[in-house]
DNA sequence: CATGAATGAGAGTTCATTCAT
DNA sequence: GATGAATGAACTCTCATTCAT
């Protein structure tokens, strides 16, 4: 029980804290993610963040692993839900705009993190994973519609939307709202595969 | 006549330093783009930057306004060339992806400035002019070729894909040549005009 | 009786965490001795550190009278074993370079630990009572052999080259092992005795 | 002149900045050399500090270098007015106890600094480089007046000689001054010539 | 007794900005 | 006009020390 009161204070402490540096992050960008905003924002001293993550680095890791989880895990519970291809199709498609998380604040956060990261392989690792997983899903409830040719090139294009979509969000001044984004991608793949 | 000698000299000045600015800025994003490195690269001291330019952001002001002016620029060189509305189409969507300028670390200097620009209105404003005017020019020639309202889904389209080469481009490992992402537009278009 | 197993405790705790924080000396250098990896070494929280000991320097300190404790003793034990006067000298040079202890880490170790304990007096005393039992134990076995006078300027020449011999290990690219410095200052010795 | 003058002052801040921080090392060591002290010691800012040296070891190197280069220049100074090798040996010699120089202050920085540079290639360089133009120097001297191998042993037990003299300084309570170190190694020097 | 949570001072470094010259 | 000297705020990170539990 002691034992696990302490374990308890560490892991809501660090779940704070990425939770803070999360915040931190989508308001301020990744620039202005600064240490001592988050520790501020978690009502703690930013000597305690150095406390629970050996670096920035570390912590911003930590936010984008938990963040990218949260998208793998949303689309894996709508794909278990989906009962054909075609809604396997829609089940990745929406996953990547989460309603809530669809604002252009967030947005611009992420914008900023993809640029930040180019020099930094570790992250790029990171994304990579995500990225390919989505896409392998994506290609394989394809294929199973039209032609493997076909396949990859309808999810080639579904994902520049996607990043087209978000970087849109990011810069328009009259922003788009998740539903708006998901129908016109939706609606692109059906009339590739109408084609077909 | 000192007046006069005074303004030309302003002027050179101030152009040079815009240059070195925009050079300093694709070469290390908007983060590695400091004072100082621009008047190395102006062969001026950075005191005399902060003498033509009263702070940082009216520097980048300038430096996307000259950025925006080349893209229409070269947008209207190729319009004025085009004899088809399908060539005008062509054209915008060539004036996107300067040859030269569709590398990895320029895509991640615009993305950052992307990100970046949230907080600051006037940069808002800024982008949204030039983005209408590519858009409205684009429309206009879309609807030579089909229905206005397919037109400006079109248009609507292929900016989003705009936007997503560039993002992926920035974000990928393996990035795509200038050349690929015209087709990738140019061939939905052809689709879409097909399809009527 | 609860008084005695307090002490007891104490006792274990306290030679734990002073050979801990020895062992982290040696390592890591006088820098390098932090009380985070002296606890972590010791299998304890860097806080109970500062429980046994008031302040870093204490525990420092009580390593340093340790350290001291050590050589003392091994050059007793070869003391006792030695049969001639000569006998003890080497006896003396060579529980100057334990074999296991004399590496470029532990010299660099000692070496900053010299630098920095000038400006506090006790170390000074502490170090100032080994270094006249060694040197007087040196002392009485060469005034067995050779005159008083010589004999004491043979001491105070030993003792400048074992220093020497020390601060060369610290510094130099190709050290040397502590075969051959105890080998270098035998030769000096019995040079100097032949002389006689 | 204005240009004269500019450099002047770059010059003169410069060379106050390596005294300041000459100064401060000799005094608090190589651990309390920081940028804050050196500036407070140069009245100047800290940041300014940073503007002269791009970092804290370009300083330092700086520092050791101009240190270097001043024993070396004191040890040819005296070479060119020695007459015989034997005074040509003595030169060396006393080059490394510059009498100004020889404090417990200056010995315990020294050795601090010794501690320090095991880890930075760089400073082992540097300190290889004037260490092995002392040492071919003397090696050079000894071969005139003795066999080829008794010159290379003796250079070897003198650099150890002022190794342990140095680091006896620092430690001892009651310091040796130069000359009685240049006498001690002068005597051992001419013992070993003289069993030749 | 013992833990590890928490603080706060202080380290080096970068940089936009100001200002005397 | 133009320079670069100078400042000061901000950043990340480390660590001895204190203290509630």
């Amino acid at each position: 029980m002691t034992a696990g009161t302490r374990t308890s204070i560490e892991k809501v402490r660090r779940r704070d804290l990425v939770e803070a540096a999360y915040l931190t992050f989508l308001e301020h960008g990744l620039e202005g993610m600064t240490m001592a905003r988050i520790g501020e924002r978690a009502g703690m001293s930013h000597g305690i963040v150095n406390y629970y993550f050996k670096s920035k680095d570390e912590l911003l890791s930590t936010v984008v692993r938990r963040s990218n989880f949260l998208i793998i895990r949303e689309a894996a519970g709508k794909l278990s839900k989906a009962a054909t291809p075609r809604e396997r199709i829609s089940a990745i498609i929406e996953a990547n705009f989460p309603e809530k998380l669809f604002t252009r604040e967030v947005a611009r956060a992420w914008v900023s993190y993809y640029a930040a990261i180019g020099r930094k392989p570790e992250f790029n690792r990171l994304q990579a994973a995500t990225d390919s997983r989505l896409a392998s899903n994506l290609v394989h409830a394809l294929k199973q519609l039209t032609s493997d040719e076909k396949a990859r090139a309808v999810a080639v294009h579904v994902a520049i939307l996607v990043d087209g979509l978000w970087l849109r969000h990011a810069r328009s001044n009259d922003p788009i709202d998740s539903r708006s984004a998901v129908r016109l991608i939706e609606a692109f793949v059906d009339g590739e595969l109408a084609e077909t």
